[in-house]
DNA sequence: AATGAATGAGCCTTCATTCAT
DNA sequence: AATGAATGAAGGCTCATTCAT
């Protein structure tokens, strides 16, 4: 009896299984033969789903892209306030679906590739271009055009900042503590403003 | 043309043809013939002064951390008030020195591979503890201990955090708008605690 | 021409790829290329199925100690005597699939690679007890337990140094010559102490 | 001041170099750089004297072999009977200064060397030659011609295989033992032809 | 749909050897 | 007499990729 309908579930192990192998490894620098190997089948389906290895990591990149993506959208639907929006931006980033180890690393794993390959540059452009918009949806009915660019640019900073410094960190990441850092600066400028809550 | 007395510049020249071609590239994954020809010698010249692979990466590291090190000492030397010391920790972090495409890619890929790699892991946490404790040194005059630790924790995460922004874009980075929304938000917290610079 | 079931036709056309080779040139150091070559397959499909050169090499070696093992299990159960069975260990050792030039070349490649090699060592001391314990089979019967031991000791040793002897000969070895040596020393032992036949 | 004459001492201090570290790994495959530090000289040094690899390999095999010969010499000279002779080329091969680790293990890489390099084959079979007719002149006395000449070549194997049976050895070679079963072999051999001592 | 078989290309590393000093 | 400097050549090994089944 031949399956049917494997491929979406292939391409979706496979995807889970480069995120998990480049996350445990910290680096792009894993073999196609280890991804397929943890998803269970044959490096040479993942090459007849995929193509060649840059395309699955690119498809995986996609993947922790529009993951994030939907969890911002979610988060921002239940945002009340502009204030909310800005801390369900931010809280978002370190939820426990993003800020796990092997995402994290994931995640730096592709800032650093990004730098050899076009494609993989231009995706994570759209991912700080949203970061930025989403940080501005709430930013601006706070604050003078301005100083909303200079706080979403700061904040973003901030959020690469100690997804990059947690990377060094053994064990679970402190999530809290980033947010409640972050917290801290949104508010402390937002108070110096006598900005409108 | 003296043939005697080359091992120091050839180590030298093979650390900066390091630096340089693992900032193009933006990846460790170089191999030792770029490297070694980049600095216009054989790759068995490479391995002849430094072993491995590995030991030329990881003395490239130590001199990058070095020279970092080295440039912050003049600069808080320099340093007349606590607040001083504080402008003057963030802002060699972006001298025109240390804050150059391929220094800032050679540093995000040690970040990165520093996760495979226990002893590069142990050289980024010396800077980051080294990091900390010139932050420190500034700070504790001004605030609480509790407030600077925070305080230094979070210019450490922005310094991180526009390095690795800057990684994504094109042309030459922008050092001074780095420094700027760094110190505007020192500028925040001190005026806000009412500290005595 | 079928593609599957290959894995132990192309182990055992490598192992007899490496007896080759190694006979050939009478040394270890032969590269795996030339080896996979003489198999008529890729070196890096040697590498596949055995991994490293060493455990081509170990599994070599290997196959060699159990072909010379069942021919000698095959010698011993057609003896009749405890005599004859000195005759069939001396004789198999001899035999024309043993004392082949190629043969002879590689057992004295592993034994000075034994040297350098546990692990090789290890198999050769399986090889020299079982050669031992074949002779004693043979010897307890017709003498005394300590000479019995002398000359099964005696026997191993002229049996190697024929084989080492050998490798100087240009040509074919003389494996009659050797047994009858051999073979004229058992006599007159055995006829020297009146033993019962 | 200009030191003069020092070509024969550099060239023995290197020729016991390459035993020393022959012997130890029990392989020609050895380094010129290893070999040259051993004897305290920087490998270009060893090539400035011997030219290649193989020469100065050549040259240490020609030492032991010189050094065996004398020996064997100032033994033969000290016997007073024919069997003393043959007792004498026999003790000679198993002295303290022949039968110690390192010598053998270089005998052997030697012998297996032999297989590849015609130079190497002719002079093992130089001393091969020399160890029969030494042993024939103490045999030819005793024994008819035919039974002289297996007896001579049943004995060279006999110290052969002991020889590479003690590579297996970890430890001290057991010289004594060896000694005895040969010695035990022509008093066997010579009883039984009631030869004429 | 899936895989075992197979390989070419490339990289790290070693080492004998040469040369200028 | 002696050596540090330097390299070409080669080998082991890995890995993405293809192909026939």
């Amino acid at each position: 009896m031949p399956k049917v309908g494997m491929e979406p579930l292939r391409r979706r192990a496979l995807i889970d299984a480069a995120i998990a192998v480049i996350g445990e490894r910290g680096s792009l620098g894993v073999t196609m033969a280890e991804i397929a190997g943890r998803a269970g089948v044959s490096s040479a389906l993942a090459h007849h789903y995929f193509g060649a290895k840059g395309d699955l990591i690119q498809a995986t990149m996609r993947h922790l892209l529009t993951e994030l993506g939907s969890d911002a959208c979610t988060a921002l639907r239940a945002a009340r306030t502009p204030r909310e929006r800005v801390g369900a931006v931010i809280a978002v980033n370190f939820s426990p679906t993003q800020f796990r180890p092997e995402t994290i690393a994931a995640w730096l794993a592709f800032y650093v590739e990004a730098q050899q390959s076009p494609e993989l540059r231009r995706l994570l452009k759209v991912y700080a271009r949203r970061l930025h918009s989403d940080l501005m949806s709430g930013l601006i009915p706070l604050l003078p055009r301005v100083e909303a660019e200079h706080m979403a640019e700061t904040i973003a900073a901030m959020i690469d900042g100690f997804y990059i410094r947690r990377a060094l960190r053994d064990g679970t990441p402190n999530a809290a503590g980033a947010i409640a850092l972050i917290e801290d600066f949104v508010e402390l400028r937002l108070a110096g403003l006598g900005s409108r809550r």
